[in-house]
DNA sequence: TTGAAAGCGATACCAC
DNA sequence: GTGGTATCGCTTTCAA
């Protein structure tokens, strides 16, 4: 089977003209007579003609598109942002294409090649969380491929990035439960070496010192975000729980690390927050209606797609090359609901 | 700022051979010397090559990659669907490339024409909710474009289908509510028109009959899918609860209406399920940690992906037209929870 | 064993 | 006003 739509040539053929004459009237050339170009129009449009993007970037190196690189799609806050992407890139008449690392290194690198190849005039990405060595993308930046990151960013490529304050975020959420009577605060997180993992635990370290409270290793888990990471997570649940000083609130981050641990301190019977507080981040709307509703910190992914769209596309519009680069900070929102409510332990 | 690829002819040009030397011997040609081969193949590596996929696609009117159409990467559902079809596609080579009409038909019709028009090699659809004329894709069926339907399909178009099996799972939900001794059951759903809801409705009614009870026209309510649906459900619940003969149990579809109504309930403190039941129908890891856990109809996303894919490559790659097709029907899962648990009223 | 040339679809420079 | 031709990157005859 083979499907081909209608070319230019074809119209071409049908009309008696000659292609460059077809191409000129489509494009509205002054060089064409108004006959002509209706002609051409109206049958054009009968018959459902669109050019061959193909043919297109082929002719220009410029596909008029842009690749989007993210963990996982399966995450709502990664779906968010991609649908702020699309509304700025589909109006500026550009295509989004998307592709997914899973976490892995290797999937980041493949994904990145088949887009650049595609000729993508520019890159949105959000690194896995085994990428370390950023090299297959300074490659691409200094060869002068457009270039933003977003949440999950490098401080090893200059470029635009846009990003949650992450940092305050962590900061007021742990605070949050201070101010709510609780100290003995664990946090289950990413894993290290992402740049969202170091800043929210630096907001959880500078609430502790702001409560002058020494903040405890083993009260620090981190946990994969792949697929199959409930094993982790359960795993780090019971350490806490079997600490001799038990914590008594959990800071969680993630939909998976955030149900899973509700899940399982409901089947263990902890109170929440009676027993154990939690607060998770999560653009989820569920979050409202968990048994109890959960406290949790909403991230704004839709403008975060647009400020970083927005930022691409001004990279790639641009004649020059561009030296000055901007980190834009978001602000998040702390949802207080019950499962952080007022401890009455203490 | 532009960005260039390394191509083959900057390959022969730095070898000081010709581009179809270089073609040959990157495509393992049995008329290219072994030593040859292994010059160009060492600094094509290095240099990491990469065929111009615009040129391949150009050239053989193929580009290795599948479109997919549907309403919204948002729904968790359609976002697992996405990953089954990636899993299955990745393997045999092909790319693929989504494109979402958040439920409206003229974006239907643009994505398609866009994603034609990259001369991809197939397309899997889900249709939007305002989609009702199907000229559009008899269209491209017609001229021998490859499509298989999921989920929401059309009855007007001659192809392979892959559905859930949305009459069993609805008469399952709603059998299981009888069971647990509640009769006035309602029902919240998409809208009119959808092949979704149609058969989730049929289900809906055969349960009625096979428990002789009438099926009263004011439970059944049509909501959107669209993103600003809140307040059409709150209309609905609303509604509802004012009837004389206030239903005793809401079975909803999708993780939006779902989600609100359980909010809807809270907020007015009706008890769940002691005053009212409810079931959605929802894939989200929170379901089991709602208030209270909720019973879900749970629909295999990551499956229905791979069946799709496969039953589309099988097209792409078969040689003579196909003409005899099938509809993959594939089981839900009625998870029981405590939302459903037996109604103590009667 | 290697290379020159045609062609995929669209555009733009030049002739006429 | 219109049409021939080169070009983008790649593959595939066909010729050397």
């Amino acid at each position: 089977m083979n499907f081909k739509a209608i070319t230019i040539t074809d119209i071409a053929k049908a009309l008696n003209i000659s292609a460059s004459t077809v191409s000129k009237a489509l494009s509205d050339s002054y060089e064409i007579s108004a006959k002509t170009k209706q002609i051409v129009l109206t049958y054009a449009r009968e018959h459902n003609y669109r050019p061959n993007p193909n043919a297109i970037s082929l002719k220009f190196g410029s596909s008029l598109s842009i690749g989007i690189v993210i963990p996982s799609i399966q995450n709502q806050f990664f779906a968010q942002i991609i649908d702020g992407i699309e509304s700025v890139a589909h109006d500026e008449g550009f295509t989004v294409i998307i592709a997914q690392t899973h976490e892995s290194y290797d999937m980041e690198v493949k994904s990145i090649q088949q887009l650049t190849h595609r000729a993508i005039d520019g890159l949105l990405i959000s690194q896995s969380s085994e990428t370390f060595d950023v090299s297959h993308l300074e490659n691409l930046r200094s060869k002068g491929l457009p270039m933003v990151f977003f949440d999950r960013v490098s401080d090893q490529i200059d470029t635009h990035k846009v990003v949650t304050d992450n940092f305050q975020g962590a900061l007021n959420a742990t605070q949050h439960l201070f101010d709510n009577n609780y100290s003995r605060i664990a946090h289950i997180t990413g894993p290290e070496g992402l740049s969202i993992t170091t800043d929210r635990l630096n907001g959880y370290r500078q609430a502790h010192a702001q409560n002058k409270t020494q903040v405890t290793a083993d009260y620090i888990k981190h946990c994969s975000y792949t697929n199959n990471n409930v094993a982790e997570i359960e795993r780090a649940v019971h350490e806490l729980l079997q600490l001799p000083d038990r914590p008594d609130a959990i800071f969680a981050t993630s939909d998976t690390i955030t149900s899973t641990v509700l899940l399982l301190l409901n089947k263990l019977g902890i109170k929440i927050p009676g027993q154990m507080a939690v607060i998770g981040f999560t653009n989820s709307s569920f979050a409202a209606v968990l048994a109890p509703p959960l406290t949790s910190v909403f991230q704004p992914g839709f403008l975060m797609g647009q400020k970083a769209a927005r930022l691409l596309l001004s990279l790639v519009k641009s004649k020059k090359a561009v030296t000055e680069f901007e980190t834009v900070v978001l602000p998040m929102q702390l949802i207080v609901r019950e499962s952080s409510s007022v401890s009455i332990q203490v």
